[in-house]
DNA sequence: CTAATCTCAGTATCACTGACATTG
DNA sequence: CCAATGTCAGTGGTACTGAGATTA
């Protein structure tokens, strides 16, 4: 023993900030705002629903929902109405232009992803895929129930 | 196939990013802050070099590592002097402060890092963790020669 | 002249906090 | 009254860019 032999690089949480950081450049490029996509996707895979319910889903905050969607309305690519059931809420609704302009993303996504995990097997990249997602799981106490 | 199932959850740059974010806020807690821990470490583990020779192995930026070291040099944990075989250079040096300090953030952090990968049996944490490290190294194309 | 080093000033973006008004 | 929602203003930190001065 004595000295940590690799402080640097077999800590995760050093491993975790560092990759990650380079996932975001390498998803950047891709032309895919991280807040931006995490909404669209939520609303692809769980449809429309309020803004909270979107913060809790893709694990941001209400207020940052709050300008990402003002863009993507801008932009046309989501359609943000009154809920007229409960008026404290918004509904978002994924547009068309909008469920194009996401799978445009993911096809470029998926690029960015093979480069990131280049140097893994399949097998390797199931693997981490589960291990991440365990931890991930684990760590968001937050129910994450829908409304 | 037709929609990718799972967007949110199964693509590791996502995965990624999240976790990264809670790791930093665990690595907060505990009294690390990345740049100053990456430059101890580096430190403790190359021994006394370069600024710029830190910046390459710690991952971080030249100018980033100004302000760090002015911090660490004012809290006495690491010596900064011009070196005189070549002065463009400081040379960077731990202090035994500094050593101990290292010593006592690597208690925390594995402290932290139990709490972060807890749903993780010993054997997948190393697997996590070679697999972080095998990623890591082929992303930093930076050879990391000394100097 | 080019290249490397150190330094400073400034930027972008993410994540977050606190407050407030509205509605349930 | 309390809780949830949407909104806004502002903060802190990371990562980065660009420039300048010094030395090799």
């Amino acid at each position: 023993m004595e000295g940590v032999p690799e402080r640097l690089t077999s800590k995760p949480s050093w491993l975790l900030t560092q990759l990650a950081t380079h996932a975001r450049r390498l998803v950047a490029e891709a032309g895919a705002g991280p807040y931006q996509y995490r909404i669209l996707a939520a609303l692809s895979e769980f449809g429309a629903s309020s803004q909270a319910g979107l913060a809790r889903r893709g694990n941001l905050d209400r207020s940052d929902v709050v300008a990402a969607i003002n863009e993507l309305a801008e932009r046309g690519f989501v359609e943000r109405t009154r809920d007229e059931d409960d008026r404290r809420r918004n509904v978002v609704r994924l547009t068309r232009p909008g469920a194009q302009y996401l799978r445009r993303l993911d096809r470029s996504l998926e690029q960015v992803q093979d480069q990131l995990l280049a140097p893994l097997s399949a097998t390797d990249r199931r693997t981490l895929a589960r291990l991440l997602t365990r931890l991930l799981d684990h760590h968001r106490s937050d129910t994450g129930r829908d409304p």
